[in-house]
DNA sequence: CGCCTGCTTCGACGTCGGTCGAAGCAGAGG
DNA sequence: CCTCTGCTTCGACCGACGTCGAAGCAGGCG
């Protein structure tokens, strides 16, 4: 049910080259609304920034002095803005980001694509992340 | 009272560089949580992406199907957030985006700087945003 | 099998935020 | 001065959201 954001943000100009239409402002604020949130921004840079790219829950939660239920909710919602991939090995669950998305979002904000970035699969408009609830 | 968010988020590392610090976190949140709404991203790149570089409210209340107070509120919430600014001339107010800003954040997202975007202005650091409430 | 640990889901509670109509303020123009 | 238009502020309503404890699920380990 969910759109994904490939087609619909993907494909888009940068913000002062056109104005968005009602279903890309749709997509895109589900994105940012994920990240408005401090404790959700912090869990995204422990992710990325955790050795070998990934993080267990475990780790994250000890950083805030909050409980587990609602480290897990937040966890979930930056998942399901498809963020962060979560996968279970053993008994700990290993989260990861997902630059391709950070990439995106970052080329809409600026006017000047800067499309350099090392995230940016040459041709791989089409691989870009999927939001799968 | 509001922290300047040149002095906190201008000069910290991409997120997957090293973590956000809790203040960092709160403050590039708000600029998140500022772009995190549907009208207000659509309005501001409906404010970026018009002739002249600004824009008068009453042409962009004209594009939503929301009340004249509702729109001020959300034009209110992005200038809190120092995104845009709005300038009295006469009997209209025109609004304008800081595109510095919007560098800002895109900086944040990749993790190659890509600082060869216009916006930011050489040795500039302390010439990024500052919001006055 | 039974327990223990790590994580998620559920249900509830309080606050925040988007929306509106009514009222207020600022200029322009009679 | 009065009025009219453009925009903002105020007050209220209601749904969305962050938080927690309790309960549920999954996998390791005696």
């Amino acid at each position: 049910m969910l759109a994904q954001l490939a087609e619909v943000v993907g494909c888009c100009e940068p913000l002062a080259r056109e104005p968005l239409s009602a279903q890309q402002s749709v997509e895109l604020s589900r994105v940012f609304k994920a990240m408005g949130d401090p404790v959700r921004l912090r869990l995204l840079s422990l992710i990325a920034s955790h050795v070998g790219g990934e993080a267990c829950v475990c780790d994250l939660t000890d950083v805030f002095d909050l409980s587990g239920p609602t480290i897990s909710h937040h966890l979930k919602v930056l998942r399901e803005a498809g963020l962060v991939t979560g996968e279970r090995r053993g008994t700990w669950v290993y989260y990861r980001v997902r630059p391709e998305l950070l990439a995106t979002v970052s080329a809409v904000l600026v006017p000047e694509p800067a499309e350099d970035s090392p995230a940016s699969v040459p041709g791989g408009r089409e691989a870009l992340p999927v939001v799968e609830a």
